[in-house]
DNA sequence: TTTGCTTTGTAACATCTGTTACCAAGAATA
DNA sequence: TATTCTTGGTAACAGATGTTACAAAGCAAA
């Protein structure tokens, strides 16, 4: 049962009757860390509301090269699962567990219903959008105006507030493929970070101090 | 009056009441090449839908380190302006026209009570929204996939595409502001775009060969 | 303990991009 | 025509990032 989650972290935006909706028409899905959620292309017919837990959303070229776009945390939805809902289309982006993380997944129609029958579904969704935009825009602005070694602790701030932990377990090549460049740029700039005293590091352990 | 274009671009999206009311409602607005429409932290209260022209919508930083996003053609509209309007936010994006263009601006009044009573206005703002995203997760690959050369044919290859001529009137400097670089690099990478062959220069004039 | 695998550190070098400086060509104006 | 301003070309250099190669440290299994 996941009424108690979902009060919590939605109970003060939807009114009851939508949340009678979601009990009975959601269902709870529950993923490890590292789980995939999404492949890009893949066909998207429910959308998610995250309960608990974080995801990473993920973006691939032609060569097989990755970028982190953002990552979604509790009482978020994907607004893009949304719109290849509504448009019947292929997702754009890849979706990965980053943590442990409990998940209602909506079917399509239902989506659909209660844009016309609850106003406050109507809001959410708009606000979703209106929040992706704006990490989007956030990684735009990450990628044209920051340098690499900005770049990288901001990956780590972000990594430690959606965890919820300074400790953070990854190794450098797995930084490394999020921030789509090589292992040995990671471990030079992750050397300078901990010089500077902005981090310290242990094996599969990175602790970020500046937070 | 602009009843024509408005058929034209539109006709075959809205329904004949909908049709009616942005012809009662909407304002036409004329704006001449370079002239600035929208600039960030303003409020927005007006939504566009563009009739001629092309607009171009760029990204600012602290340092007024500037970037282009991508440009709006006739027939799409801004989703962002509408997801402000909607919660009366201030604008992220700086919109300049590319060309001369035409405009019907759209109250927020309107905006909004069309959403529950035109289903075909609704799909247009989600095909909207779902058109922003993509062209963003596009501006996003272009930076993180791409080297300035290749960044800087593309470039070309868009801006001849919305200004439907093949010969592109602007400075070196000009382009190094929406590249975000400096006019060096772009006179240098120009050079040898044209010794590649896909390009022809003149002052003030580059010809796009590889289109 | 020995062996093997994973992870990290570092040097050396290549390449891309940004900066400064200066000159030359083209356009505009006196 | 002479002068001035704008625009573009190029060299020389600096710094950031990417690549290759190899060694060392940490961990795990035999």
């Amino acid at each position: 049962m996941f009424k108690e989650a979902l009060e919590q972290h939605y109970g003060f935006l939807f009114e009851p009757e939508l949340m009678e909706e979601i009990l009975t028409f959601g269902s709870l899905k529950k993923v490890a860390a590292g789980q995939q959620l999404i492949e890009i292309g893949e066909l998207i017919t429910q959308m998610p509301l995250l309960l608990s837990g974080a995801i990473k959303i993920m973006r691939e070229d032609e060569k097989s090269d990755e970028l982190l776009l953002y990552f979604i945390e509790k009482g978020d939805t994907c607004a893009m699962s949304f719109s290849c809902c509504m448009g019947g289309s292929k997702s754009d982006i890849r979706a990965v567990a980053e943590t442990d993380a409990e998940i209602i997944m909506i079917p399509v129609a239902q989506m659909e219903s209660w844009m016309g029958k609850y106003k406050t579904w109507q809001q959410f969704i708009f606000d979703s959008y209106q929040a992706r935009m704006k990490e989007l825009l956030q990684t735009i602005d990450t990628l044209a105006f920051l340098r690499m070694d900005d770049r990288l602790l901001k990956h780590l701030q972000d990594k430690a507030k959606v965890t919820g932990d300074d400790h953070i377990h990854a190794t450098h090549q797995e930084i490394a493929y999020d921030l789509h460049t090589s292992r040995v740029v990671i471990s030079r700039l992750l050397k300078k970070l901990e010089n500077e005293g902005k981090i310290s590091m242990h094996r599969n352990d990175i602790t970020v101090i500046d937070l």
